[in-house]
DNA sequence: GGTTTAATGTTATAATATTGCATTAACCGA
DNA sequence: TCGGTTAATGCAATATTATAACATTAAACC
């Protein structure tokens, strides 16, 4: 990413989306989640909860602990506000909490960016492919890894 | 599963097309190996490292490491003849190594089993919204977490 | 204000996975 | 078939990710 976008203003969107969205659902988005949704969303980057873990406890004097942050980043989650990437154990911000909330991301394992599909092509396929076997689907999760395509121009 | 299937023409199955496999690559499936395969093909279902871990050392006198193991997945992933589920930090056979080798699964949250779709529709929807954003595709993983027709036939 | 519920702090530990190095087994050319 | 080379396994330690259990503090609400 950091390329043609201008990082900050996503950082404030998200931000004010949660906001919205917690105050809408009578949720708390307490200094503690705010911090862990701001540490998320400082690259498009998938983080670790262990490395959110040192960011949040550089941040404040007080040494956190790994409670802090799982309960935190399971709040984000239950929201939609973020995602977890399994295939990395690690967490991104959503896009478009709301939006039927896919989880579909192309992750590049060069620059490690992991951008969010919103196209409804995929979702329509693996819906129409459940049915087929008489499957009812809870969630869906679609991680591609390959090479972006700001990566792929560079030689390596 | 279970129901109408005999499950050990699964894992005869699995194991004579891994040992073709294997030969037609000069790759090697030793005695771990075959036992570690034999153990993710007892069940439909995907199975932990360190369950497998467990049976292994219970069929061997000798009790087994964890590396033991994971080298043994490791070289069964390259060969194409398991998945490993990230949503799950579980491995399953792959009913048809060879065949592009998606790793598209439909995963029971009820009854565990994996069942992996061979539809073509998924992955020919997630290489068209790759390719409009010039992304280039390594490997793709979907996961879907539900429930199947045989759990949902059940009252719960 | 006092009660209830939600959130956080704290310690310990579980579950999953890897590193590094020693040893053994298989392969392969002479 | 011997000896050298590479691949596979044994083994001990440790890294990484995640959760359990219980105490304490803060917020919400009447």
């Amino acid at each position: 990413m950091s390329l043609n976008h201008n990082h900050q203003r996503c950082i404030d969107d998200a931000m004010a989306m949660a906001r919205h969205r917690c105050s809408e659902r009578g949720a708390r988005l307490t200094p503690i989640r705010a911090d862990i949704l701001k540490l998320i969303w400082a690259s498009h980057q998938p983080v670790g909860a262990y490395d959110l873990l040192e960011s949040l406890s550089a941040r404040s004097e007080r040494r956190s602990t790994p409670p802090t942050v799982y309960r935190a980043l399971d709040f984000l989650l239950e929201q939609g506000l973020i995602h977890r990437i399994a295939s990395l154990n690690a967490f991104v911000g959503c896009n478009d909490p709301g939006h039927g909330h896919s989880g579909h991301f192309l992750i590049c394992k060069d620059c490690n960016n992991a951008t969010e599909l919103l196209a409804d092509g995929i979702g329509t396929a693996i819906q129409s492919a459940a049915r087929q076997q008489d499957f009812t689907i809870d969630s869906q999760s679609v991680e591609i890894v390959g090479r972006c395509k700001h990566c792929a121009g560079q030689n390596d």
